[in-house]
DNA sequence: GCTCTTATGTTATATTGTAACTCAGACCGC
DNA sequence: GCGGTCTGAGTTACAATATAACATAAGAGC
């Protein structure tokens, strides 16, 4: 795995630094973005849309639609502050936006605890093989189901 | 790519080779797990459960429910008949059923062709990486979302 | 044939994801 | 200020994907 020399940010640390950067890109730091992001950096496991939009909704004191929390989450994964985790069908906060990885999330199938690590000699070698192959513009998702060692028998 | 020294079965011969498969494995081969069989290997493309309820309930004059396929698909996952494409929410046909490969899918994110490709090397390291961090009998997805070389401008 | 097990049918419902249209506020030019 | 335009969000409706619970049918083994 590779090393990580960059910050890795938390709590209101990682909070301003999804600000910036989304700010950067010429896009709006909301009252519901700030609660979208707040919620699902809240999870300690990938989170639905759904659960995400009952989070905020709980936390804004009124109903929020499933629906808004799509578009911001969307905008938010295409903005490389959160990740979709595809095989989980949910969503986690990126704990160091500003920093393009390929990612690897490993997925326990019991208890759903999610770890992501980073290794850029796998994940490259990935693109390569999609390059290889005639793809073009590759998002690699390198994601691995199994037992975390907590659930193991 | 690693070469393929194995046989690749396509039409009557997958068929029959699925069907050995299946049966070796103590799981009969019904009518209408050879129906779902048969229509999944004739798309050229993912299939979704619903696409391929649609597609046996026409081939059978009746109606199948989803529900049925979604039972069948999983079986024939586990017995490595089919595989599911989890970025795609969608199943293949495995060409070569009774050969364990993790494999890697190139999703076209245009027209939705996937070409699958094979390569050792790179699902070891990601399974090796997994044991590294603790996780035990990991099942890799590897699949790469990008544009084929015909939908690219 | 009888019994036990497995496969399928049926219905209902949960979960995930989009579409279409409306409304509200910010910003801009006049 | 006034009207136009743009973006974000609200609202409603619905489409697509997936599972649960229970009833019935079909096969395997005796």
């Amino acid at each position: 795995m590779t090393r990580h020399d960059h910050q890795l940010h938390e709590g209101e640390s990682l909070k301003s630094a999804a600000r910036d950067r989304l700010t950067r890109q010429g896009e709006q730091w909301t009252d519901l973005r700030a609660a979208v992001f707040d919620a699902l950096a809240n999870f300690d496991k990938p989170a639905s849309a759904y659960d995400v939009a009952e989070a905020v909704s709980s936390a804004q004191g009124r109903r929020i639609a499933a629906n808004s929390v799509y578009r911001i989450l969307d905008l938010f994964v295409t903005a490389n502050l959160a990740r979709r985790v595809e095989s989980a069908n949910a969503y986690v906060a990126n704990q160091h936006p500003g920093c393009l990885h390929d990612c690897i999330f490993l997925i326990c199938d019991t208890c759903g605890q999610t770890v992501h690590i980073d290794n850029d000699s796998l994940s490259s070698g990935v693109r390569e093989a999609a390059k290889n192959a005639g793809f073009s513009a590759p998002r690699p998702v390198i994601e691995v189901r199994g037992k975390c060692e907590d659930c193991r028998d």
